[in-house]
DNA sequence: CGCCAATATGCCTCAGCAGTTATATAACCG
DNA sequence: CGGTTATATAACTGCTGAGGCATATTGGCG
């Protein structure tokens, strides 16, 4: 799950949206980020080597565009996590409200 | 998406995870990550932040479980970007095939 | 071949974070 | 209260990563 680690940075998340839309030239991104070329550039090799995005080249500029692969993968991690609001909750937090009022410390308890 | 930066952090997606499976306590997470205490408070505290886990207190413990949100938004976040494997990618691709062939270059940053 | 355009890499600095140990806070027990 | 357990915070260290400028590299053109 190197990709989680690659898409945690804002700059490379902005990177990635703008792919989303349309694949981009070095010189687009820089356009759109407003940042120095090597910057980007860097970032860039940070995305392909985590699988994110892919390139090809034309001429002497290089096309960047999404890979799906890591977004797959992404999906697959959180699917079990998905359980958390699809289940409705309603039963669990009934009972984790019960805990708590039974539990917790008696600060809203009974002054003496 | 504070999250996302939260969950970038092996460490803390191993706490995630078992967490996933149960609700735990300072203690039982020290234990399963065989780590100093101090270093796993510090996780949680990042992961409280990011509204990723939420505590609660019985007597001296403090019970740390999940909380749904973040996921909820990662899962949104997630969303546009699963059409680049539902697609097949077919029209998709040939969209992007024909913008690259009639000059990906011209467009000098995003649109908008 | 020499020049230009597009991109990548090297080197540097600075900031921030993960992990450690030592210590403070909080809650229970006698 | 004093002692103990459970957790949080502080101070410190080591590392990594983001961004900048200068420069190497690659491809196209005359």
């Amino acid at each position: 799950m190197d990709a989680f680690v690659a898409l945690a940075e804002p700059t490379r998340r902005r990177i990635v949206e703008v792919l989303r839309l349309r694949e981009c030239t070095v010189s687009d991104l820089v356009a759109a980020l407003a940042m120095s070329q090597p910057a980007v550039s860097k970032h860039l090799r940070v995305l392909r080597e985590a699988g994110v995005v892919a390139v090809r080249t034309h001429a002497q500029q290089r096309i960047y565009r999404l890979d799906p692969a890591p977004f797959r993968e992404l999906d697959a991690w959180l699917a079990p996590y998905r359980a958390l609001w699809t289940h409705h909750l309603d039963a669990l937090e009934r009972h984790l409200d019960a805990h708590a009022a039974t539990g917790v410390s008696g600060a809203a308890g009974p002054a003496g």
